[in-house]
DNA sequence: ACCTGAACACCGTTCAAGT
DNA sequence: ACCTGAACACCGTTCAAGT
């Protein structure tokens, strides 16, 4: 309960948190609470006017430190991609690629529609930029061609950016737990096996596989696809 | 009043376009207004309001034929996918893959921002539906395991979606054109080179690399990773 | 059944003005 | 240098009312 200058405070501020008041504003909180913000409403209602309102500010202040919304969205990004951990340099490619793509995947679950964010727009912050040349390090040490190591990484990239995408949709239809998540598995099946028999015979085949919440499995699945594919344009 | 569905059709309906009678509202026809706008001013800038404006209508009466904006969307992407050209179910499985990414790459290129469309929201539309049951039919005639098609069908769908956001992203910077393309290629690789070296020793060296714009090649180098990885789950 | 007027509750952004 | 008041030009959506 630290006493302040100017404004009246309430006295029963109840957590020990010490608040600063007049801290001046700057890009760096105005992005860890827009953060905030994200988690708590989402991209969707992620809007100016909140992250504003949360830093008791008017929304006009917020342009004296950032450009637009779409810039701040890119600094949004860039903070994540700030907590991906790095991968093990003494591992194989093999491994280390793979432990790229769950840190990938974890920092993407740790943010309410992180993929989203990280769908729009192009990217070129300076951490999102580091991740990417973790990647090319990853390839380059392995020895793989010059020519081929961006694609490899825009596709190690991309498959991570859109499992994840499906991962979260579907996760988000139902409430979290695992129960909500078996019956709408249930009620996913019903739905595919509904369909007209005759245009649909496979998705109605494999409805229970096409629902099975493996996500997990299918994820390495995916990686280790992907990396049989590349160790082929390996020149021996 | 009674004149509803009557069909403007005067014996001599020459060149001229000009029919501004009272054709009912109706989806199908909100729908191929909204692909129109779409076209013109991009996903950002579609609104109902510029939509009911193009049909020469107020705003609310768009929601007598439809739910809300996100259902637009959805029979929007669903329109879109109804021009996806089907495979040759004659060739072999490699090659009908390649037919079904490069139609799904053409019809992403045929509509403005149908990649952001296709990256938001769940698909649940008769048509993409019908894309994927198309991948699992050319996936289970190949002879693979049922667990393994909706992953591997997933792996394909996003490697085309990403592929093109990342194509149209970078080409949408420069205006169209060769010139300017070219002339991009040049500022980009000047932005990598700018980076610190310590950090980016990769990007650095690779700059050209990133910047060559073999779009065709780069899109069949990875439709050429996935499915050398598929095969080798081939049980022979 | 189909469409509209009018409102509601929001947006992002700008800029002269204040401190 | 930093922040705000006040406006501008938009949004999506609802709903009683009209035809």
């Amino acid at each position: 309960m630290a006493r302040k200058r100017t404004v009246p405070q309430h006295p029963f501020s109840g957590t020990g948190e010490q608040e600063e008041l007049h801290i001046p504003l700057d890009r760096d909180r105005i992005v860890r609470t827009a953060l905030r913000v994200l988690n708590e409403f989402g991209l969707k209602e992620l809007s100016m006017r909140k992250i504003a309102d949360e830093l008791q500010v008017k929304t006009a202040s917020l342009y004296y430190h950032v450009k637009d919304k779409e810039q701040l969205l890119q600094l949004i990004g860039d903070k994540i991609s700030e907590e991906m951990d790095r991968p093990d340099p003494d591992l194989s490619w093999q491994e280390q690629l793979i432990q790229w793509g769950h840190a990938f995947r974890r920092v993407l679950h740790r943010y309410r529609d992180a993929v989203d964010l990280f769908n729009g727009g192009i990217a070129m912050g300076y951490h999102r930029l580091l991740q990417i040349e973790r990647l090319y390090q990853i390839f380059a040490s392995a020895g793989f061609a010059d020519g081929h190591i961006p694609w490899m990484a825009s596709m190690v990239k991309n498959h991570v950016l859109g499992f994840v995408a499906e991962e979260v949709r579907l996760k988000g239809m139902a409430g979290s737990g695992e129960e909500a998540q078996a019956q709408l598995s249930e009620e996913y099946a019903r739905f595919f096996r509904s369909l007209p028999s005759e245009q649909f015979p496979n998705m109605i085949r494999l409805a229970s596989h096409t629902t099975d919440t493996g996500w997990q499995e299918e994820f390495e699945f995916g990686l280790d696809v992907l990396m049989d594919g590349f160790r082929q344009r390996l020149t021996d």
